[in-house]
RNA sequence: GCUCCCAUCGUCUAAUGGCUAGGACGCCUCCCUUUCACGGAGGAAAUCGGAGUUCGAUCCUCCGUGGGAGCACCA
């Protein structure tokens, strides 16, 4: 059979780094076997779904470079067939309306807890044969027998049917629930592998209980381990980064997270870590995916992504950043790229081309060399600058020290403690623009602090 | 509290029922170098604990401990 799996966010929040990976296992998953990979908005609670967030979902996920056979197909847009499956199931007794309230359940669920055991609802509605008239919610019959199944990377699960208890599958029969709606989808739409969080797992016995009951096949299924942050717990708002338009905003190549996002939680044979999407689908196997969760390291993702930024010509660069391709400010890329972590470096190492930032004077003395001498050292080289004998600058180093030369002229043209090379911001910065930061840098050494 | 899942350097991970447990990030040292970065060469750093199976266990089993997730008229 054709492989067919789906990503399936919800529409309540920005396109979390967690829904990504999931989403781009699912990528590597369908890619490798050939399949077919759909989209799936899952936005059956209406309070909390958005265009808004939709729209950003979709967009993050193109931008990261993951695209889809089907789809965007909107479960809002799909009540009705939740309908016939509803009715279906409520005619068949395996379903009964319930209008139990929430104080009550509370109660009830209070009381259980204080017992020690695990909270479910006692079926309390079960026996009153109520209609849809009665206005309450939909609930299904869990069986009470042990359900169990094989995940591809975990191995056999099992829970005890009785512990889950009937579960609410729908409001009303307009209004499903995410349990019952994915059910009802995952048949619908032929999946053949539900690839997603190991938060899933708790619900696969209902949604396995509910296939049953409703005559569908089983998929199969695998749960992935949970990207955890800093410390090591799933990863927050709280404390990172969780969306993935932040990390695209904060200059990050998507071929860059994607590779690394891969690398959380997979890993190949060998000792390679840098892949294309590509590479990696060829070789991608559900075997190889880790069972415990996987913190997400900023240090990496930054290692990687400068990895990624150097094997990009200046040009790409230029077109990534959106800057025109000026003189200046190809220059900009090329001084800036050996040193560049994000595109936003760019800009922000690319400043000092720009505009001298302000320094202190002692900053221009190399070690512990006297005013003076910095003061003559540029003096001599705005000479040979202004004579055309700006190649020779090196040979003048080599015979007043390299130290004492290179140092005092790069905090002159650049303002900073870390920078490009001297003759690179020289040439960078032009003639004029050099000579008037070396004036600069003299007066500074010529007041006294 | 209940249910389920997990356990190799700080982090992501590789490997094998048996040589000095490998790589990457980060960290440290050295080289390159005016600085920083890149690059190159080294280094420190791990099989959670206890039983059992076995000639032998990091790997298999059990217990413990630790961590995580789930327990909605959210998804």
């Amino acid at each position: 059979m054709d492989v067919r799996v789906r990503m399936a966010p919800s529409p309540t929040g920005f396109l979390h780094v967690g829904t990504a990976r999931t989403a781009l296992f699912n990528w590597l998953f369908a890619k490798k076997h050939n399949g077919k990979l759909i989209l799936r908005i899952e936005d059956t609670d209406i309070a909390r779904s958005t265009p808004e967030f939709e729209k950003d979902i979709i967009e993050q996920l193109k931008w990261l470079g993951i695209g889809w056979d089907e789809g965007p197909i909107r479960q809002s847009e799909r009540l009705d067939l939740y309908e016939t499956h509803l009715k279906r199931l409520l005619n068949e007794k395996k379903a009964y309306w319930c209008t139990c309230t929430k104080d009550e359940l509370e109660a009830k669920r209070k009381e259980m807890l204080e017992s020690g055991i695990a909270p479910r609802y006692d079926g309390a509605c079960r026996e009153k044969h109520l209609g849809p008239e009665s206005g309450g919610v939909i609930r299904f019959m869990m069986p009470e027998h042990v359900i169990g199944f094989t995940d591809l990377i975990r191995g056999h699960i099992e829970f005890k049917g009785e512990a889950i208890g009937d579960i609410v599958i729908a409001k009303g029969l307009k209004e499903p629930l995410y349990n019952f709606a994915v059910v009802v989808d995952d048949e619908d739409m032929a999946i053949t592998h539900v690839i997603r969080g190991e938060d899933g797992i708790a619900n696969t016995p209902k949604q396995l209980a509910l296939q049953a009951a409703l005559g569908f096949r089983h998929p199969h299924y695998a749960h992935l381990p949970l990207i955890l942050d800093a410390n090591r717990a799933k990863m927050s708002k709280r404390n990172a980064a969780t969306g993935l338009a932040e990390y695209r905003a904060a200059g990050y190549l998507p071929e860059a997270l994607m590779n690394f996002l891969a690398l959380i939680g997979w890993h190949p044979e060998g000792d390679r870590e840098i892949m294309t999407p590509e590479e990696i689908a060829k070789i991608f196997t559900l075997e190889r995916i880790q069972k415990g969760g996987g913190a997400f390291s900023l240090d990496k993702l930054n290692w990687m992504n400068a990895h990624y930024l150097r094997a990009l010509s200046d040009a790409e660069i230029a077109k990534r950043i959106d800057w025109e391709e000026s003189e200046r400010n190809k220059k900009i890329i090329a001084l800036v790229k050996p040193r560049a972590e994000t595109l936003n470096d760019f800009a922000t190492h690319g400043a000092f081309l720009l505009e001298l930032p302000a320094y202190d004077a002692k900053l221009l003395l190399w070690k512990d060399m006297a005013p003076g001498a910095a003061k003559a050292s540029l003096e001599y080289i705005i000479e040979l600058i202004e004579q055309g004998d700006a190649a020779t600058i090196p040979k003048f180093a080599e015979r007043n020290g390299r130290g004492e030369t290179f140092w005092p002229l790069r905090v002159a043209l650049s303002g900073m403690k870390e920078s490009p090379g001297p003759l690179e911001i020289l040439h960078a910065l032009g003639t004029d623009e050099s000579l008037r930061r070396l004036h600069i840098a003299i007066k500074k050494l010529e007041t006294p602090s």
